[in-house]
DNA sequence: CTAGGTGCAAATTTTTTGCACATGC
DNA sequence: GCATGTGCAAAAAATTTGCACCTAG
């Protein structure tokens, strides 16, 4: 069977789980939410996909929580909130992703580099934390 | 035997080599610098010194590179930048380490939020891989 | 003697992979 | 039939840990 976007029902299924939570999910996270649904679905499926949509442009890695690759399918450049106690990760809007206007440059005279794009993020307690 | 910060020896030329250095290395990195000048050393006792280290506040982690943890113990705040194609992890001057002066505030009203720090991370191709 | 540090190897945890089979075209 | 996707389990890779010992004070 096909679906939208020619994926396998299979991608597309680990595809939606991932553009459509806000909590950065782990592969594991991922398996667990399609296990039920999808009870012939594997683990090792889940990561290959994963790195699948890396490839693809349709995902990227937010970092490492725990052991864990956590990812992100909201495209749009923004910084992250990782709360230290709990280890929830949080979109801040992209109106935040902003540098000086002359740092890429700078930077990349100084240190010698070529800057294709930045990431921020910023670490303290979230509300359920403080 | 002592040594100036009441490390034990072996602590203490972990401690060394992770902070005379600026690659920003991992732990089997500095494992393989030690061993040779010091055979009696086993890769356990460098995971348990690196993270006794960030306990401590004397070193943190810059990320995952390849599945590895890469430490920095260097502790005045500075933006990283990583090579997309060798993966260097190159230290960017503490100066671009600025976001916009009202940035904390807003964010934390706009997201319920409690700020501690943020960390820059810039990507790229560095000059040996441009 | 005690507390902390360590070697060593086993265990744990996460991720990747080989291979046979399935599926869509 | 071919190319791609997948299950399954084994493998690989990184890190942690249990335990016995050792060393400094």
């Amino acid at each position: 069977m096909q679906s939208k976007r020619n994926f396998s029902a299979k991608r597309e299924a680990i595809y939606e789980t991932l553009v459509s939570t806000d909590i950065h999910p782990s592969a594991e996270w991922v398996y667990e939410q399609l296990k039920p649904k999808m009870p012939g679905l594997s683990l090792g499926t889940v990561y290959r996909n994963l790195a699948v949509f890396k490839e693809m442009g349709l995902a990227r890695s937010v970092g490492v929580i725990n052991g864990q690759e956590r990812f992100d399918a909201k495209m749009t450049q923004h910084p992250h909130f990782i709360c230290q106690k709990c280890f929830r990760i949080i979109d801040i809007p992209k109106g935040y992703n902003v540098l000086d206007k002359n740092a890429y440059t700078m930077i990349e005279r100084e240190c010698d580099v070529e800057i294709e794009l930045h990431s921020i993020t910023f670490y303290g307690l979230c509300k359920k934390c403080c």
